[in-house]
DNA sequence: CATTAGTTCAATAATAGCGAAGAAATGGGA
DNA sequence: TCCCATTTCTTCGCTATTATTGAACTAATG
């Protein structure tokens, strides 16, 4: 029963990320979407390590669609969240706000 | 500026464990505070594996406090958050939660 | 000096991250 | 028409940081 491991705040962000672009969740806009909200650089090399262990880890399926008429419309591998990629997801969202909610001074904004 | 490090998800948990516990916030009951909330073993080990890792990124200081009359009743050492280690709490929090919010089928519980 | 509560150590596995190389597509000029 | 430069996307190799365990060590008391 090693499936306690909990999710890494990375691989977190990044199922968030394929769970928000739904049908559009490949490599270069999941990486994008990751930028857009943590506020610092973020690989596309490091983005396909974690889905790849997400994947390993059936947290997420890949399949590989059609190339696309256009330049450089190489055909793209699209993930989509497994049912216990979800799970996962709202467990930890579970601890993490009921961790956060006994925290009366964090309630509003830091000084 | 390399300060923009994420929290591993550990780590997170137990900062928020020692803003919990306030004044009590040493090894052992930090450990059983994050056992109590992941639901997996907690090895005391790991903990101070990670509490000298957030004092090495000054989220939190220590002091050595005085040996109690009780059997192994041996100094403490006590562990505090800083301001800035509080501040990375926040925004950690601040940017989950915002990719929470996007996630309207993961507002109630899953089935 | 056995026991208890607490901390440190040593070693390993897993996660995070980066930069460059590789693959597959199109569009344009000779 | 054939290349090939360019574009978009994926894979690879490597390093650093985090997570984790189990066992050893320390300092106290009964």
């Amino acid at each position: 029963m090693t499936d306690r491991s909990y999710l890494g705040e990375f691989e977190l962000m990044i199922l968030l990320a394929v769970l928000h672009l739904g049908d559009e969740a490949y490599g270069v806009p999941i990486s994008r979407e990751l930028e857009r909200h943590r506020d610092r650089d973020v690989s596309v090399g490091s983005v396909y390590a974690a889905l790849e262990r997400l994947e390993a880890k059936s947290l997420v399926t890949s399949t590989l669609g059609d190339p696309t008429p256009e330049r450089g419309g190489k055909a793209k591998r699209y993930f989509r969240v497994t049912k216990e990629g979800l799970r996962q997801v709202s467990e930890t969202r579970r601890i993490l706000t009921r961790l956060w909610k006994q925290l009366p001074e964090l309630k509003g904004e830091p000084s």
